[in-house]
DNA sequence: AGCTAACGTGACGGGGGCGTCAACTTCGAT
DNA sequence: ATCGAAGTTGACGCCCCCGTCACGTTAGCT
């Protein structure tokens, strides 16, 4: 009836169990914050009982690292990817925002994640990934310095001020009631295509 | 034998045993997180016994709240005092940017209190405390405009992108083994010098 | 249809936190 | 020296969480 070849029962309902943990679970963190939250507030916002939890994920920080590998290796990689084609410092700041800032309007719900445990992303991941992947942009931006596209500063200051003022905006634009990704990007185009130049 | 005329012991006494417990969740708050911590975690890091943690606050809430209001009504008004003999717009950057890391430097507990627990200040006080007075800042950057010093742009999206950036790189800074205040004044007063004029 | 390995279930023992309170200690006033 | 109020102590009852495991159910193979 339903669709496709599937794969067997067994399997799908796997999948859908592991979905429904790991979605239970950003919602627990999001409203109780990593430290308060109990495998038991993950489970009770499930269908499932407390000992399916442990056939899935050992313990909360497994299903937190889970959430948040994931969504950091698919930022890093699409805003790698934007800057690629990048010829003008304006392109290359341009459409490494917009594609961050689109990212992050598309899953608001792994984005407040972030907000409410970025102490917790800090301490639990020793790279600062509340820009996700703020050590790829550093890469980046020393590749366009190779390039002649920015003069030759320090490369880590850059892309933590970068990561910084983005979050923080990102933050401002996603309490709007109708968030203006078009003006988020020109204001941190403008910003920083002024502001690294002048570092020279 | 030792010093002045101070209060009687009562007092005294009651002094130290509101700082112990305020240092000790600090400590507590900084290696476990806010959520993790129990009441009985602060106490542990003292000579007191549990009860008596309830003569001085209703839970850990209150706790965290006395530190982080503290910190942030000081750290607020200094920067905006500092910026207030300002004539030109890197003199109005320099200086705030001065006195935040310098305060940062001076209390660096107390910054990795905000840095570990960034996502539960953000969630307990509304405003993003993250940088600590936000909104003053965006009032000082609103009086910069009035005055000339800066494009008549959104203040806030300038605040926010400031304090986001300049926290992101007092993380760097403080990691380092020999913190340069004035490099990384110079660093963020050249960038949004540059990056605020452009938006003009 | 029959069988079995895989998986879901929820009760269980052990651990620990919460906020209270009756008993005790100590300050400081008389 | 005496005494009462202020403050400290830690054990207590209640509650909830943790990770496990013996038991039931079911998918999927033959």
């Amino acid at each position: 009836m339903s669709g496709a070849a599937e794969a067997g029962k067994r399997e799908r309902t796997k999948q859908a169990n592991r979905a429904a943990i790991l979605h239970a679970a950003r919602d627990a963190f999001v409203e109780l914050g990593y430290g308060a939250t109990t495998v038991r507030d993950i489970v009770r916002r499930t269908a499932l009982a407390s000992g399916t939890f442990y056939n899935y994920f050992p313990d909360k920080e497994a299903v937190f690292r889970a959430l948040v590998d994931e969504t950091a290796r698919a930022a890093a990689e699409r805003t790698h990817h934007a800057r690629r084609s990048a010829t003008t410092l304006e392109e290359f700041l341009g459409l490494g925002f917009r594609v961050y800032f689109e990212l992050l309007l598309a899953d608001r719900a792994t984005f407040e994640l972030v907000r409410r445990n970025a102490g917790t992303v800090r301490a639990m991941f020793d790279e600062p990934a509340i820009g996700a992947g703020v050590d790829l942009l550093a890469d980046d931006l020393r590749a366009a310095i190779g390039s002649g596209l920015l003069p030759d500063h320090d490369a880590r200051m850059m892309a933590s001020a970068m990561a910084g003022a983005t979050f923080e905006l990102a933050v401002r634009m996603l309490e709007d009631d109708a968030p203006d990704v078009e003006r988020a990007v020109g204001f941190c185009t403008r910003l920083f295509a002024g502001g690294l130049a002048r570092l020279g």
